[in-house]
DNA sequence: CCTGCGTGTGTTAACGTTAACATAGCACAG
DNA sequence: CTGTGCTATGTTAACGTTAACACACGCAGG
């Protein structure tokens, strides 16, 4: 007919079967207000049949704008990730953006450059970092000037602004926390020393005890798992000083909680548990676990903005504070 | 300089800066073969000293095409939908594509339709929809025939292919398990009525139980959580008959097990329970359950692969076997 | 009758890239 | 010395859209 065959239709195409300019159509497709009803209906009917799409090449080409945001992650599947993606999604829907996303398949740093390397040639209009990188591949990554770059971690870059949760004052809210109930001789079960935000908890902690006046003793290492929160929660148990425990995630805090039960202590009754992250396994039941809840959905809104928004110049660093969740693993102290 | 001031940097800009032609730019950028070394590296320090970005839109414009693939998602956040994902990025990165997505704001058609025709305008070579859209919402989707669109449900569509986990067989493998056990007497919570998956889970456990020439006795109903598969379990546990529990996902599973132990009956010793989709509840300590696992990663990437593959015309239909795994909530038959 | 203005439409020129073709230089077989 | 083929480079013409401008028309006020 009127296309050319094999070709999807353009709006060259739409405007000879309409009977009208190819600029007529454009009209219509971005829903212009100068055409009179009866030819916008008639172009309609002509883009209907013919299957017409508008070519987001095209426009874009034009415009100079994408309308997207780049994502690169590493591990998408993982708890605080997947929350965060969520709020990028979110933020993005309200402005009409996508989401476009690559996934890096490992955390090296050779990984984030290639992946950084690949958003260049797609079309975004900012670019979203983070995802489980080690801080150090954020470290000797230079953003292109030409792609506005956000980065997704509590280290500050000097070239690009920064969101995260907030990790180290995280710990502040527990120690207000446990200290209002009384507790003076804590425990802190770390995660694996490489972790970026384990060691910004354990600072946080330490920082908090000193602000109070209190010692803070040598923090038990654990890996994340409830094993390694089981295996810290078993030697705790030993110490009959101790009357809280503050693990720096809930999967160990959950592992503590295990142990101190096994051992015949009662929880909260003679010791009190809090862990961070709010994630599922702190919601489990048999009396949800006191936890810290971070709102992931707006560190990734956060991201969006920064991203895409482009305004506020030099980098900025966002830290979202999150929020003590009471559940049923702490009360006021008693000696053991 | 060379270049017009507050625009990015064309290639046009890097050839006059690195005095060629904007064709040997186009080949550098491209890593194509025939250019000399030193032509090359000028080129290159012209792009790094200009902030060269490859316009995505123009090459895609003079391409014909975006490499990247759709996904309209309603909650990505859900286990299910997450892992597909991951298989859906899997599968793009290997393709050298990327994985644009926008979310869809509630679950009912006139969401999906919106987030159909806002996908029309993006940049992507074909389209993947899905991710715990109930099926009416299916049933009266019109795919664009300018842009291809695979649909993840068990439905079968007249105009899409559709890819999705065999929730009919995953029953089978139940089925199978158990009565090599020696079940003869058992019993099915099913999930909410309102649930694709829950009804083609029931009807493949009914088709296996008459194909074995057993009973299919009425499902009991929960809703997909712990609770209501507890109290299914409450009322399995008065009736001495039955040897063998299957529900319609891991929660409910769980909610059984507890039942079932709270009323004073071991498992698996006298009663077997198996659940399915080997979600994080299925392996949580105090022994693990017996599930059925699906490969979701698969479901993503087959779903990736029809959607942009594009080569086998005619709506296909692929249903993507599980696989039983089996822990320590299943036995073999004793009376209790 | 002219001027001015608003409304619907058409015309033209980019936007930045790549494919196809053209050309210049050089090596080498005949 | 001519012709053939290869390599490195340049030239031209799209790809499909939108912004800017131009035009034709009807209608108001002078």
């Amino acid at each position: 007919m009127g296309t050319r065959s094999g070709r999807t239709a353009s709006m060259a195409d739409v405007a000879r079967a309409a009977g009208v300019s190819q600029q007529t159509v454009s009209r219509v497709a971005r829903g212009a207000a100068n055409v009179s009803d009866a030819t916008r209906r008639r172009v309609l009917d002509a883009m209907r049949e013919l299957g017409f799409r508008p070519s987001s090449a095209a426009r874009s080409l034009r415009r100079g704008s994408y309308r997207s945001v780049g994502l690169a992650a590493y591990d998408v599947t993982e708890f605080g990730n997947l929350a965060t993606l969520d709020g990028i999604l979110q933020a993005a829907r309200e402005a009409g953006f996508a989401v476009t996303m690559v996934e890096m398949p490992d955390e090296g740093p050779m990984s984030l450059a290639r992946a950084s390397r690949r958003m260049l040639e797609l079309p975004v209009d900012g670019l979203i970092v983070g995802m489980s990188v080690e801080a150090r591949d954020f470290s000797t990554f230079v953003p292109s000037p030409a792609l506005p770059t956000v980065l997704l971690t509590m280290l500050e870059h000097p070239l690009c602004p920064t969101v995260d949760s907030d990790q180290y004052g995280c710990s502040g809210l527990v120690a207000d926390h446990l200290t209002g109930l009384g507790h003076r001789e804590m425990r802190f079960v770390a995660g694996p020393e490489a972790s970026v935000d384990s060691r910004f908890r354990e600072l946080g902690w330490r920082d908090a005890l000193r602000a109070r006046g209190l010692p803070a003793s040598e923090p038990l290492r654990g890996d994340w798992g409830a094993d390694s929160g089981y295996e810290a929660g078993a030697a705790i148990a030993r110490d009959r000083a101790v009357t809280a425990v503050y693990a720096a995630n809930d999967q160990m805090a959950l592992g503590v909680v295990c142990a101190l039960r096994d051992a015949g202590l009662r929880v909260p009754e003679d010791v009190s548990v809090v862990g961070v992250d709010d994630s599922l396994v702190a919601t489990l039941p048999g009396g949800g676990l006191t936890t810290v809840r971070f709102d992931l959905a707006a560190r990734g809104r956060e991201a969006f903005s920064l991203a895409v928004g482009g305004a506020g110049e030099g980098a900025r660093h966002v830290r979202i504070p999150g929020t003590l969740v009471e559940r049923s693993t702490t009360a006021a102290a008693r000696p053991r």
